[in-house]
DNA sequence: AGCTATTTATAATA
DNA sequence: TTATTATAAATAGCT
């Protein structure tokens, strides 16, 4: 693409061939890298040089995840090539699961192990940050939903107990006059459930967040 | 490439970034098949979709052929895992690490899978969330480090550059008496690499946390 | 889908 | 391999 225009047949010097090889090598998987990440596709690349040295490329994951998502979604396939382009099914679904996992697991050997034998490009990095990101977001909301309601569950039991409570004092009335009990007074006043209003203003997760900035997580099919 | 500089990003805009996919996607085969004629390779891509659509390309045979290629390969250079840490036993560490997963394993299903399922605790969710802020700083650590040999090596690099020009300056001067070249001068006032400084303040990665979005200054190195 | 203005990739070369 | 640079290709923003 410089310097002249190029055939598109094998080249035949091979010192060329080989500059050429890297080269282009390079610059398909940066292409690679950018599609996957501009694109939000998952994408897997196998070169084999000439002398059958292998260069790979996995944008998710693992190669091996990408392959056997490949595996089963091709399979499946075999009837047309009609792409009903909707929401994974489970069975994809599993495979990116599985995909990062592998990832995941790949990351907790980077380090606490040794990092001389794990190898993890700025890319992979990347990517797993971004999954952390997106896993502490959900975390949050998951923590923050389980307390609210337990909050709710509590409240709902309060008002039950009261309730009880007043009906018991009604029959106490009715049975010693003008004597009261007084425990009921006090647990009032002592506004145990007090502080629960506050918590509509931390409901969303967000707010917890200080410098939460790209949120992926709501277009990628969390069904919460 | 073009009517505008493109960041590295997932683009937000869903038409965008459909049009973009398509226009990337059959430019990165095209790519593909011109380094495997030009070059002699045999070359596989998967690409998923967002929506897990599947597209490939295999210029030699078919994709099972190369993946099973790959496999026989990739799995050839596997030399164990012996990772001797000197912090921990081995045994130990594995145990640590196998728990870790689990924990790890088991918020991947809460958060992707049906989450009446899964049960996780509010003080699991919290170990998970201690593990991926861990995580993260570690994470940002080791690109942080990445970046930073890259710049120490660039520094070395610069001070025999300018130690080397002001040889050949002085030698000049020796051979032309008082004419001057300049150019040594301008690279001096230039400042070219006056920022690196500022590395220092930026080494640890909390300070980091809010703003990183995409280093590309010093991308092309990174072939790990 | 087409059309350009620009950005990128890269062929030739050292 | 790596670096440089003139040019060919790819493509972002619009129709």
């Amino acid at each position: 693409m410089a310097r002249g225009k190029v055939q598109l047949r094998r080249i035949e010097n091979p010192v060329h061939r080989q500059v050429t090889f890297c080269k282009r090598r390079a610059g398909l998987l940066k292409k690679a890298r950018e599609l996957s990440v501009l694109c939000d596709a998952d994408i897997g690349i196998i070169i084999f040089s000439a002398h059958g040295k292998l260069y790979d490329l996995a944008t998710t994951g693992t190669m091996d995840g990408l392959i056997e998502r490949y595996k089963s979604v091709s399979g499946e396939g075999m009837s047309g090539d009609g792409g009903s382009d909707q929401r994974m099914d489970p069975k994809q679904e599993a495979m990116v699961l599985k995909q990062e996992i592998d990832l995941l697991q790949k990351g907790l050997r980077y380090i606490y192990g040794n990092r001389a034998n794990e190898h993890m490009s700025v890319e992979e990095l990347n990517a797993l940050e971004r999954y952390l990101e997106i896993w502490m977001f959900n975390i949050r909301s998951a923590k923050m939903q389980i307390m609210i309601q337990e909050i709710q569950a509590l409240k709902s039991k309060e008002g039950m107990l009261k309730a009880a409570n007043e009906i018991l004092q009604e029959k106490i009335v009715e049975q010693h006059g003008l004597i009261d009990v007084g425990m009921t007074i006090a647990d009032q006043q002592n506004g145990h459930f007090s502080t629960f209003p506050l918590i509509e203003e931390i409901t969303n997760p967000l707010t917890i967040l200080s410098g939460y900035s790209t949120c992926r997580g709501s277009e990628m099919g969390y069904s919460f």
